[in-house]
DNA sequence: TCGCGTTTGTGTAAGGTACACACGAATAAA
DNA sequence: TTTATTCGTGTGTACCTTACACAAACGCGA
């Protein structure tokens, strides 16, 4: 079991994400809700009207308690948003072992992560604070360890490549979701080209212009173009396993 | 020149940062400041304190102002920060040509980004709305672009290599800072790791918690690792330009 | 069984900060 | 003087968080 650390010491929702409080004295008056009772109402309250939506009083609203009490289930907003993140993502898939599948895996984690900020589209905008430390979180970061490392990879360089997938799917869906909602600031706006392309043409940015004349600057992101930088990232991972680099070692400039 | 769109239809920092407004009125109060004054305080005022201190009261303060006088160069919050990450970003680097010169371009492309974060750490903090809009970003983009395209890369797929490239570096430069700074909520903490370790044995993360124990989980980015993921990002182009990508074309799982 | 202290949850109120706006005073050119 | 523009004061709203008092529920002793 766990050594005797104070929970109090532990950065915001260690405790609370591995069930620890383990509230043993039934004494007092029973709590009208539980941790994760709050914790979903957040993620509800996030799906509906965005992240921006997620504060204090509109939880405990929605909860009908005072802002005040829900400080009574998490010690601040930091930890409800470390909760809500563990929610939100959820378990991790489940991957395909074997050292000749670890395309087919690195291609499932990497879609299933794209899945869930489709699901929950706040997911991206919460901020991260460092490494992962829930459970859920570290399973997916085990999961997708367990490929690599088994397809070969060092353990240092399976959490590059991991690290390198992660950014992948969390930026894919970040510009999926921006251009999915295509409001007035995108650049998809008529005004906003009116605006901009005779200044493009004019201060010689020739190849941005012409993209965003050709629509090609902010189309939809589909499958394919996921699966376009997705091949690209694996076939460069490939490079490292198979030790065939096309160019160089270490020096990537050549 | 410019058509006739009215700049209060504009997203926030488009038209300021263009020089569109090109005041030409001199009539009335002279300004104590000017935009470019209070976009450079903002700067400062985030590389002395970081990003959470940049409000319209501290800038105000700082400038001698009331918050309120600040809205008279900015209309909004959004608008000055959109006009501070055109600032912080600054200019784009000068590219090598030459189309057998790309991986030196794309290399030092990276690396300049990351060296931004470096000088300007809250960089990484900065909300993307969308695609970049303002002169020096754009000019960033653009220079890219003209490496990519100039080594054989359609247009669509030179947009989508350097995403990639703008990803890793941003997320770099982020992960880079978090372990320079190391706090208390670090996975480095040895609290942390009393508390973590025996349960990751427990639920079974056998690989997370080698690398924890083994220090690599969270041991500091140096120029190596850097190297080290920017070099598989370009040998994936590299497939790309060649053709001959390791296994397949469309597909990734395979 | 009853009462009491203890423990715990909740509400009220308040402090502190931030973004943003309405209005009038101050300023300086035309 | 007229007019346009800046600036300060004051206001309003919203948010995170804490301090304090009250209310409820349980265990224990009488």
């Amino acid at each position: 079991m766990s050594t005797g650390v104070d929970p109090q010491e532990l950065p915001p929702g260690l405790a609370l994400a591995w069930g620890l409080p383990a509230k043993t004295s039934k004494l007092g008056r029973t709590p009208s809700q539980s941790v994760e009772q709050v914790v979903e109402a957040a993620v509800e309250l996030a799906d509906a009207d965005g992240f921006a939506a997620l504060s204090m009083p509109k939880l405990a609203k929605k909860l009908g308690l005072t802002a005040n009490a829900i400080y009574r289930y998490v010690r601040s907003r930091d930890e409800l948003l470390v909760l809500v993140a563990e929610t939100g993502w959820g378990p991790a898939p489940d991957l395909v072992s074997g050292a000749d599948r670890w395309r087919t895996a690195a291609t499932t984690w990497t879609r299933s992560m794209i899945d869930r900020c489709d699901v929950h589209p706040w997911l991206v905008d919460l901020p991260v604070r460092g490494a992962p430390v829930t459970p859920n979180l570290l399973r997916w970061t085990e999961v997708i360890l367990e490929s690599l490392t088994g397809a070969g990879l060092s353990p240092k360089e399976a959490i590059q490549c991991a690290l390198l997938l992660d950014v992948y799917a969390r930026r894919t869906a970040d510009m999926r979701r921006d251009l999915r909602q295509s409001n007035a600031g995108s650049v998809k706006s008529t005004t906003v080209q009116d605006f901009l392309l005779p200044l493009l043409h004019e201060h010689g940015y020739p190849l941005v212009a012409a993209l965003m004349t050709s629509n090609e600057y902010s189309d939809d992101i589909d499958d394919n173009d996921v699966t376009f930088g997705l091949t690209l990232i694996l076939d460069g991972i490939d490079g490292l396993l198979s030790g065939n680099k096309p160019h160089h070692t270490t020096d990537p400039a050549g």
